[in-house]
DNA sequence: TGCATATTACGATTTGTTTCGTATTGCAAA
DNA sequence: TTTGCAATACGAAACAAATCGTAATATGCA
């Protein structure tokens, strides 16, 4: 299992997150996204994919003029990343003290909560 | 309700995570404790806590030569204002995702499945 | 073909964060 | 009271991230 080293930035996590949802993108379709949220410019979000391609966090397709983007990290690993360390400074270390904050916060739908049950049952059995 | 606006950095949080533990402490102990993981120098520490007190996040009594510090932000409000982000990022806004992520992780102990499972039952309920 | 337009390339600036060197200050022990 | 030490104050450098202006380039259409 290979270890990656660079860490997404707040703005690249942006991107990602989009790119997870779509796919594939070009710049000016994450463009579009992004700036219905924030003021920025278009060659803003240009270089900051660029530079996510020089980092590896992007793959692209550049055969015709409109680069085509992708994600070249899995949401799932980037969680992984992310998650320890959130866990440890906000939450003194206890992903149950999270987790209690996270559905207190935001009540889940009935099958959300069977969902967490069984899963509860299951690690309550091991 | 009064909002924050100000947004703790990733070297402020390692320091208020400190201070959340300990109430009360001087800039030694807190470097102390710093310094045990990353390597850093004490003016760097003072600097950032100086920082902190400029904004907000920290108060001080500077009776007595040493100065005491404390937060002014309290865990949980600091937690709510990072997990909404956290979780729309990361978890494409579905706070269960997070929650799976985080037990499958980590098993929580009997006693704390037991209090998760308790939750769930009231918000089943409602 | 040649022009208009949308895109990429890239350097430079701005902004924010972390780091540390040096000066100053206050306290307590001799 | 003096001196030495440990603490604070402060400015500036080093580093990192985000922003944008301008130039170069490709494409498709008149």
């Amino acid at each position: 299992m290979q270890i990656r080293t660079t860490k997404p930035t707040e703005s690249e996590l942006d991107i990602l997150r989009f790119l997870w949802h779509k796919q594939k993108a070009s710049v000016r379709e994450v463009h579009e996204e992004l700036s219905s949220t924030k003021d920025v410019g278009y060659t803003t979000t240009l270089k900051l994919m660029q530079i996510m391609f020089e980092k590896g966090l992007v793959l692209r397709d550049d055969k015709s003029k409109v680069h085509i983007y992708k994600a070249n990290v899995s949401q799932e690993s980037t969680q992984q990343q992310f998650l320890p360390k959130f866990i440890n400074t906000l939450f003194s270390g206890s992903s149950t003290q999270l987790v209690m904050q996270a559905l207190g916060n935001h009540k889940p739908s009935p099958e959300e909560i069977d969902e967490i049950q069984q899963l509860l049952n299951e690690l309550k059995k091991k």
